[in-house]
This record gives C-alpha cells, sequence and structure tokens, in this order.
DNA sequence: TTGTACGCGTTATCAA
DNA sequence: TTGATAACGCGTACAA
C-alpha cells in the first residue's frame, strides 16, 4: 500500500492540518511558539501521516549533517573494532551518526576517501590512517572540516590530534632486556605498509640496539596470522630461540603458536610482544605481553575531542596515550630487582 | 585564509567559467553534450577553486544518496567485524557509503535507530539487530526503505533476507555425540538478551536432547570473556568434566582456558564448542571446534542483494548460509565410522 | 550546445 | 502566534 508512495513532506503535513508548513517545522523542532492547541494538532496529523523530516532538507537549511566521518583501515582489525566502538559510543550519546570510509593501506584510495568526506557534507571527521601524511590531512581540513586525527601531528585551527608514545616504554623495556642478561636475539617484526605506528616503534627499536651496540634482526612477514604462522613454523626448525617483537596481537600470537607448536617453550626459548594489547593477548596460552593502548578509550577521547572542536571549546588541541607495559607470559619477567629467569 | 570562507558552490564556480551552471553540473555528471573548450574551461575553474559538489544537494536533488545504513549491535564482536568488513568490500565496489546505526541490545534504542535510518535518507539498509521483531523491520520497510535482514524472515516487497541454518548440523552433531558413546553431559551456555541465533540454537538444542532423552544443563553465563573466564574457573573446582557449547568464540575460549588453567585436559575431560567462527578459534590451544559461518561472505552477499534490491533485479530473496562443522582440537573427532576417544 | 527556471524538503526571516 | 517567502546547492526538463 505504501510501498511506491512518495515520501511524506511537512508540505502535506501543514495541509492536511491547516496551518502553514512554518508552524509544522516551529513543532518539530521544538521552538518559536505555538498555541497547545495547534500543536497538539499538528503532533496527530504527524503521527497519522507517519511523517519523518528528511534529514537531507534539514542539512541543507541548516548547514548541519549531526554526521561524523570516520577514515579507518579495514574494519577487520581487533585494535580498529575496538577504535570504532568507542566512537560509536560517545557518538551517540552526542547525537551523532556515523559514516565510515574504509581504506586499505593505499594511499591512492585514502586521498579518494578523503575527497568522499569533503562532499559528504560531514560535521567533522575522525582520521585513522596510515597512508595519509600531513598535507593530505591539511588538503581536508582547508574545506572547513574540523578533524581530529589519530597518530599523526597534524596543525590547523580546526585539527586536534591524538598522538599515541611508545619511545618511553619501548626504549625502556629493550634496555632492561639487556641489562639483565637478556640472551635472545632480538627480531622487530617488518610489515610493509602497514603505516605510522609500526614505523615508528621499528625506528626507535633500532636506535635503541645501536645505541648499545647490539645485533637485532628486522624480520619481513606479512600481514597474515596464518600466513606469519607458517612462516614462523619453518623458521623454528632452524632458529630455536629468539625474541619478537610484533605490531599486532594477531601476528604476535602467530610466532607464539608457531613456538609452542613447534616444541619450543615460551617464553624460555621465545619471547614474543606485541604492539597493539586486544583481547587477543589475554586468550593464548602463554598470555601475550604488550605494549597496549586502550583503543576502545582512544576512540572515545577522539569523539570528545571532536565535537569540543565543533563547539569551540576544545583548548587542549593535542591528546596524548602513553603505551603501557602489560605483562602476560610470552616474556620472562625482569621487572624485579632480582632477577630470576635461568 | 580558506578557514571561515563558506563552501564554494556549483554557482561561483559557473560564474568564474562564464558559463550557466546547468552546464557546470554536466561537466560534473559528464552527462548531456558539452563542448571540449568549455569542458575544460569548467574543469579547470572547478581546480582551480576547488569546487566539491556537496552530496547534500544532490542527494536532494536526485533523490538518491548512494548512502546505506547499516543496524549492528555494537561493533566490538569480532563476528560482527568481520560482518561490517564484508559489507564495506562491497560498498566500496559498488560506490556506496555506509552510515552505521549501532545499537547495543536494547530493543527501545534499536526501534530509535530505525527512525534515524528513515530520516537519514540511505538508499537502503542492511539490518543485524536481534532485538528487533518483523514488525519493527516491517515499519521500516513500508517508509520505502529496502532493507536486506540478517537471521530473520521477513517479507515485504523490498525486504531479503539472509538466513542462518543451525538446525541440521546442530542436531547431527549432537545425536552422533551420544551414539559414539558421549559420556559427558552436554551444557548449553545461555546468554541474556544475546539474540535470536542464540536462541534458535539453544532451542534445538533442548528439543534434541528431550527427543533423545537425554539430560543436558543450561548455564546461564555473562557476554563477557573475563567474566565467563572467572565463573568457570570457580566451576571446574567442582565439575571435572562437560561438553559446553558457546556462542560466541571468545565465550567458548573463556571456558577452554578455565578448563586448561584449571589442570584439566581438553578435549578430555573437558569438550567445547562455539555457534560462530571467527580467527580466535585458530589461535587459542587447543583450536576451537566450531559451527562455523564466515560472516565476512555474509556481509558480502547482504550487500550484493541490497545493491541488486535497488537495481530491481534481485531474483532469490532468500540467502541460506549453512553452519559448516569446522572441527579444532577442543572436541573429541568423533567422525569416523570406528570412533577411538578412549 | 547552452541557458532559464523550477523542484527537491527543510529552516529562518520577516510581516501580519 | 501564525503565514508568506527567500535561501540551502544541486539536477533537469524545456526552451533558445
Amino acid at each position: 500500500m505504501n510501498n511506491e508512495k512518495d515520501r511524506v513532506t511537512i508540505y502535506q503535513v501543514a495541509k492536511a492540518a491547516g496551518v502553514s508548513l512554518a508552524t509544522v517545522s516551529r513543532v518539530i523542532n521544538k521552538q518559536g511558539s505555538v498555541t497547545p492547541a495547534t500543536r497538539k494538532k499538528v503532533e496527530d496529523t504527524i503521527a497519522s501521516l507517519g511523517y519523518r523530516p528528511s534529514g537531507l532538507a534539514q542539512a541543507l537549511a541548516t548547514n548541519r549533517t549531526t554526521n561524523i566521518g570516520v577514515v579507518i583501515p579495514s574494519a577487520n582489525y581487533v585494535y580498529i573494532a575496538n577504535f570504532l566502538n568507542g566512537i560509536t559510543d560517545v557518538a551517540k550519546e552526542k547525537g551523532y551518526s556515523l559514516t565510515l570510509f574504509s581504506t586499505s593501506h593505499s594511499r591512492e584510495e585514502a586521498l579518494q576517501m578523503i575527497e568522499k568526506v569533503i562532499s559528504s557534507h560531514v560535521d567533522g571527521a575522525i582520521i585513522f590512517d596510515d597512508q595519509l601524511d600531513s598535507e593530505d590531512i591539511s588538503h581536508i581540513a582547508s574545506y572547513n572540516v574540523p578533524a581530529v586525527v589519530i597518530d599523526q601531528k597534524v596543525s590547523g585551527e580546526k585539527v586536534a590530534n591524538v598522538l599515541f608514545n611508545y619511545d618511553a616504554i619501548l626504549d625502556q623495556t629493550i634496555k632492561r632486556y639487556y641489562s639483565r642478561r637478556g640472551d635472545k636475539k632480538m627480531s622487530f617484526l617488518h610489515v610493509h605498509n602497514a603505516g605510522r605506528l609500526l614505523a615508528h616503534a621499528e625506528k626507535k627499536f633500532i636506535k635503541a640496539h645501536e645505541e648499545m651496540g647490539k645485533d637485532y634482526a628486522i624480520i619481513n612477514c606479512d600481514d597474515s596470522y596464518t600466513r606469519t604462522y607458517n612462516y614462523f613454523c619453518e623458521y623454528f626448525k632452524t632458529n630455536r630461540k629468539g625474541f619478537f617483537i610484533a605490531y599486532r596481537d594477531s601476528i604476535a600470537a602467530a610466532v607464539l603458536n608457531a613456538a609452542t607448536d613447534s616444541g619450543l617453550n615460551v617464553p624460555k626459548d621465545v619471547e614474543v610482544m606485541s604492539l597493539v594489547g586486544t583481547k587477543y593477548a589475554h586468550i593464548v596460552r602463554p598470555t601475550l605481553t604488550t605494549f597496549s593502548i586502550d583503543m576502545n578509550e582512544v576512540g572515545k577521547r577522539a569523539m570528545y575531542m571532536l565535537t569540543d572542536l565543533l563547539n569551540h571549546s576544545l583548548v587542549e588541541k593535542t591528546a596524548k596515550f602513553d603505551a603501557e607495559l602489560v605483562r602476560g607470559g610470552s616474556t620472562i619477567d625482569r621487572s624485579g630487582s632480582d632477577p630470576d629467569y635461568r
């Protein structure tokens, strides 16, 4: 019945209620003064006609969409899902909808998404993409789209940043490792195009080793649990020990399982840790030691910053999240003053 | 500089290029005929002014948003993230954006989201929410929003369905279990408000047991890895064996880890399986046996169905996904003709 | 090939 | 308190 019928417009409501559309608009937006009697009359006809205001037309008229654009690489990673979830919670609280712009590790595609964000008329954007550089982000800002950028320092009047800090904890962990007679060779798992977070940590890893004059390895591996698992099953046929740092839990879990399944003891023979802590870390056995950052909190924070930015009430334009060392069973505990790791 | 400037409109482009806005519109949409010369002229001024068409105004004028609404419960579950990822891939391919409407296990909120979907003017919707009943969905359809509904049969001219089928495999598995001298008591982990999929499976579980006159248990537990883990650590202090069916990998992993950490052998003492298979199943040790459905595929399929629906080219309005038994180490293999499970 | 004028469904500014 | 009427930025018959 209702099927091919067009959308009920405010005009039809006005006609049916015998008022002008201006009055209907006032009733909808609960502003301006309307007689209780006419208000009721309008509300009744709205209900009986099943009228729903067109968000589109409202947005066009008010220049506000109550819509936030979220740019992320693939929603498939658990830490991204957590991030998204944090955003979602706050968005709901603040009355915003989210439009997803998912990019998959290609700068070209990311740029295309930025264009889409601009024409999509969102009120603001949260950008978590590893392929874009500051210039690309500035581009979106020049179009007057307030943005919160994750894991990258971009300045601009309507741009805020959420930064991650791995430096201190990474440096400390590595140096403590060697000072407490860490005797396994440390390897950093490099993933091509995995983004800024990893690249930064890798640099820090290398720098710390060079400062101490220690030998290290960079191992290229795929951004896939299965392929990494298979790779390391091979690897452990000839290499029977090592200390590995991977950027995602899932990748770290692959190394850990490969070690265990190869008959090696974790953490005695092989130690593993991850740069981003998610639930995976608690589920595997032994549990994973991680440099953890609560991505759910990051998402929340980013969204709060964005709403503040939209209200012109954001004072501190940069938020910093320090990675926290969460100890699991995948590494030997060297925190005590009298290390017992024989 | 560009900051408080208003958006560049098609009108400004027309003026700067010395043509009418209709011509600019033609250039943008690459339709109608335009002289190469004027085309170039327009394109140049578009570039120099940095003009971007307003998706809003376009949508209002064409009555098409190229936007799909996706209704899901919390993006935090891995299987939902997979689902979302499948949708994302196809959406990108077909040129649609996604607007997220996340509901958290409350019917009231879900209804509110439906209202939002209607006023958001999306071209179509994919609905995966366990709290909504057919009537609620029909409501959205009556507003002329084509929809693909997951895990629920709803009929309507512009409604398609993706259904899950656990019946056969669940029934078969349970019956085979008992016929092959399955001697552990089977327990079904009930989670309050966890939705239709679980409720359906639970009914089937009970029915199968009653048909065979076998004893069983329903265990209430939280929809949280940690709380379930703690609960079962207690549980295994007094109960030293059992066969457990949980609806998510994460919950199943909690039982599995609690068993192992309590010194029990999986699958000898305790067997566990899950109703939805994700990567978790491969990462835990022993690996999880699951009734798996590839949620990424479900997402893809749903999105394909929706685009077909929008093109009026959808012939089969119902897609069925049969759960597949993926054997892991968390259960004893009873598939062989000569079972060896002593 | 190009331009004019109207419509899309609202909000908002005036008068009345 | 109410009602015309002009934006909002664009697509598109229709005319030129």
